[in-house]
DNA sequence: GCATTGACGAAGG
DNA sequence: CCCTTCGCCAATG
């Protein structure tokens, strides 16, 4: 059996970093989610920074990860900072019919996609 | 090996 | 309503 790398850690068969890019490329245009309901989808509800942390990496991965329709939980683009360029995030929501105001989401929840409702459209 | 940080979030004071 | 603390896990210094 592998070896988890915490004792606390019931044997992850999935990257947790694969599975945060999974759930985000599910995301639809024109919608966004957040670090803490794409955690809770993967049970780690508790760990929305790792979420974020994991999003760090996602930079060059294939296939292309959506990151910018990744919002905090209060709709703000708190990761634009880490993009080509920060106005990159926000004008990518914009392109895709997100209406962006200072890093803020409008009609966040209008907008919000959580992978738990997948079958929401 | 310990301390700090991180694209977060919820709870407490 | 604003600020502080805790939780969670991994990376980095």
């Amino acid at each position: 059996m592998p070896k988890s790398t915490t004792p606390n850690n019931p044997v992850p068969e999935r990257d947790f970093f694969a599975d945060v890019m999974d759930v985000v490329r599910q995301v639809p245009r024109g919608r966004v989610t957040s670090y803490g309901a794409i955690a809770k989808y993967l049970g780690a509800a508790r760990s929305s920074r790792m979420v974020g942390w994991c999003m760090n990496r996602a930079h060059g991965v294939k296939p292309k990860v959506p990151a910018h329709r990744v919002v905090n939980r209060n709709g703000l683009l708190t990761g634009k900072h880490h993009f080509a360029t920060p106005a990159q995030m926000e004008d990518l929501l914009k392109k895709e019919g997100v209406t962006v105001k200072k890093d803020q989401v409008q009609d966040f929840q209008k907008k919000f996609w959580d992978p738990a409702q997948g079958l929401r459209l």
